[in-house]
This record gives C-alpha cells, sequence and structure tokens, in this order.
DNA sequence: GGAATGCTTCGATAAGGATCGAACTATGCG
DNA sequence: CGCATAGTTCGATCCTTATCGAAGCATTCC
C-alpha cells in the first residue's frame, strides 16, 4: 500500500495547472529563469518561486546560477520523457478540440522533444536509419552500427559517448505513437538541423519549421 | 501561457495517494473490483467509489460490468506506459523510503490480499504450482490442471466454481512486483492457512504472521 | 556607496478536494 | 418476497495547498 516509487508524489507535482506549463514550457530543451516561467505560468513570481522550489525538491529539474539569474532545465531526459507520455495520453483522452490549428499541425511534423527532434519527420527518420542498418534496433534497445558510426562520421557528427547518456535511446512520440530517436546522437542531429539552417523553431512553441531547400536537404540526408 | 493537452488534468489525477495506489494495483493487467481497489487504496469503499468515478472520467479506466461486479481496469496501454514513465522517474529521483519497520517487513512476507494471501510466501507458492503443473498459466491467465483440482481436492479444498467468480486468477503482487494466486482458489487457500491455525491476521493490519510449526506445514503442503 | 534588478521567504487568505458515515440503488440467492 | 452483497450518491467536516502582497536577500551596475 505505501511501498514502492512515489508515483503520487511525482505526479502530483505535475498535477498543478501552473507547474504543468512551466515543465511544458521546459519540453523546449531551453533553460529559462523564474521570471519567464512565471510568465508562462501566468502566477506571480513568488508563486512561481514556491512552485519551482517544489519541482527542484521532486528531483524533476536542474538549476544552473549565473550571477544574479537562475536558469532552471528539466532534470533529464527520463523526466522529458515521462512528460511526453502524459501528453501522449492527455491528446488521446482528452477533449478533442474543435479544431487543430496550423500550430498543431506543424508541431505534429516536426517539434523539439527536450533536446532533440520528435514527429512525424523524427518518426520516419528513425524508421529510415534502421532501414538502411545506420541503426540497429531490438525492441527499445538502439544501437549504433559500424557503418553507421562512419555515416555519421562524415556528416560531422560526433558519436562517442563521453557522458554516461547513452548515444542512442526510444523516445514514444505521442502524436504518432511510434518512436523516434534521442540520445546524444538524436540531440546532435537536431543541433545540425538547426546549425545547417534547415528549420528554425517556432517562437513560443516547440515546433520546427523546416524551409523548403532545409526540408529536401534533410531527406536527402536522413530520409535517403 | 500556450494551450495544448491537459497534462495537468491527467497528472493530478494520478497525484492523489489513493488513486495512485489503485493503478499501481492495476499495472498487473487485471481487472480488480471497487472493494479489492479500496483495500489496495487503504480508503473506505465510498472514498474508493469516489476515485474510480473521477478515474473514468479522466478517461485512465475501463469498466466491465458482471452482474453485481463491476471490474475497472486500466484503459490502454498506452495509459500503463504512462505510470511506467512515471514509476521509472519515481525509482530515479525518489528519496529511498524511510526505513522499512517491522509490520512492514511482515507484510512483505505474507500478507491478505482482499480475500487471499500476497506476498513472498504468495508468490513463492504461485511458483511453485505452477511448477508441479498443478496450476497451468499462460500470461495472466490461470488454469487449474486436473492433477491440480485431485491435489487440492485431496487437501479438503473445493475447487468448483459455484459463483461466476474464477477459481484461479493472477494478482500483482506490489511488494515482490510479480503475481500471486487470486480467486476462489486463493481465498480457499488463505481459509485453510487461517483455520489450520498455521498463521493468523496481525491486528489492524493485512499482515499474516506464519508460527514456526505452521511455516512448516505451508512449506510441506505448498512449497512442495 | 546607492539604486536597480532578479528572486525567495513570510504571512494571511481562500478554495479545492479527500475523507467517511449514512442513506440509497442494484443485483443475486433462496 | 426477504435478505445479503456490491456499489454509488449525498452531506458535512477537515486538511492541504495555491495564491498574492509585502518584505527580505543577493547580485550587478553606476
Amino acid at each position: 500500500m505505501r511501498e514502492g516509487p512515489d508515483i503520487a508524489r511525482i505526479a502530483s507535482l505535475i498535477g498543478d495547472p501552473a507547474r504543468a506549463n512551466m515543465l511544458n514550457a521546459l519540453m523546449g530543451g531551453t533553460a529559462l529563469t523564474a521570471s519567464e516561467l512565471a510568465l508562462e505560468a501566468g502566477v506571480s513570481l513568488p508563486t512561481a518561486s514556491s512552485h519551482l522550489s517544489k519541482l527542484m525538491d521532486g528531483g524533476l529539474l536542474t538549476l544552473a546560477s549565473q550571477g544574479r539569474h537562475r536558469y532552471y532545465g528539466l532534470a533529464s531526459p527520463q523526466v522529458a520523457g515521462m512528460i511526453e507520455a502524459i501528453i501522449g495520453v492527455a491528446e488521446a483522452v482528452g477533449p478533442k478540440r474543435v479544431r487543430p490549428g496550423p500550430r498543431d499541425a506543424a508541431m505534429r511534423v516536426a517539434r523539439v522533444c527536450y533536446d532533440h527532434l520528435a514527429g512525424e519527420q523524427a518518426v520516419a527518420m528513425l524508421d529510415r536509419l534502421v532501414d538502411r542498418k545506420l541503426l540497429l534496433r531490438e525492441e527499445n534497445e538502439i544501437r549504433l552500427s559500424p557503418s553507421g558510426a562512419s555515416h555519421f562520421s562524415a556528416l560531422g557528427i560526433e558519436t562517442d559517448s563521453k557522458s554516461r547518456r547513452p548515444v542512442c535511446r526510444a523516445c514514444l512520440d505521442w502524436s504518432v505513437r511510434r518512436s523516434h530517436l534521442a540520445g546524444t546522437l538524436g540531440a546532435a542531429i537536431l543541433d545540425k538541423i538547426i546549425a545547417e539552417n534547415w528549420a528554425r523553431r517556432e517562437k513560443d512553441s516547440r515546433a520546427v519549421v523546416f524551409s523548403p531547400n532545409g526540408r529536401q536537404a534533410f531527406e536527402r540526408v536522413f530520409l535517403c
């Protein structure tokens, strides 16, 4: 009864609308200050501060102090994955919104998931990389193949795992209900997409919008 | 404050300890009745009923009515996956629970789960009964084998299902995270354990404490 | 130093919701 | 029909917690 991991504690942290909005905003991957998060959540600064310290206590956030600025970010990809999973359920059972606006359509196609790409494009990319045997997939395990290593290296993408973080990880996509690529490789690919100017981040949103040329380039490189 | 899927609504449903316990109990995949869930959550029946209707409204549960029994189950594998994700985070950040007291230790070993035995002893028993082919197990389905029927009959345990209630049912054990035996057979075995005076119920607790002789007898009969 | 900015803590208030007993409905049993 | 079991609804209580204003720290800039 009161055994096992305390999932109620974690869930109740996310269960407050103000905190949920903050976490949602942080799903974009960039760390934000308390003021920015207060604005995002629509609460006063003291209220936001209180929420943030609770999220910190709960282990859901990390804090990077830089002078008088304090940047809050999601604690780990695992936390991001959990939030994605909750979003997925909320989408599935939630009151179907009258009509999905254009922003939603863009989100469905491509968006940022913490630090990597998600959405239809990302799911298609993982499928393709597996088809081409650049990645080897077994259930939820994804590994880099030798040919994959040289392939990404040729693209200027580092695939050595310096940290403890895995190079490849499967992350469930709420809009497509299938996995896309996370891990350091997933993050590096998103970096490249932005660096090459193939796409830009939509302001105040997780949506990632490809330019016509950028989409072609992306498809040529990652969708064969 | 962007609009999006209402993750706070979903998370707050899981954020109540009673509801979290219920969902945890349902993670085994078998549907449970309101009474069973009330016991599992440690709340009264009216309280459980209120929680269950909230979970239903939230789309997290499905309901199968069979006569006067109402079996609640998780709405989908997607919901189960979300809960798994939350468990994962809770495990990762969870401040290792306070030291388990002696009562908790006893509960871990053996306790009552509604009307049958749960805990390490019960899990071991089910394993053993399956090994001995007295019970046939396929995933979460458990059936009585012909040899099992005569075996239990010889022990004075009735195995005819007079009611609609199944003879055998798998019930997920929260302390061991594996299944133990429920259903009328599980209930009958617990009855026998108490009737033979092998063990007594701890007062005001679900713990079941075996006497030294009782434990030997139990092991001789059920653990081979 | 003093002023300005970023953020946290404190205190009071208010609202939400978890809880249970009692009463009520529904199904099954004889 | 009468009784027992399973479950829900209602009403009252009580506790948690979200909220903001005011005040308090901390850092930076001039």
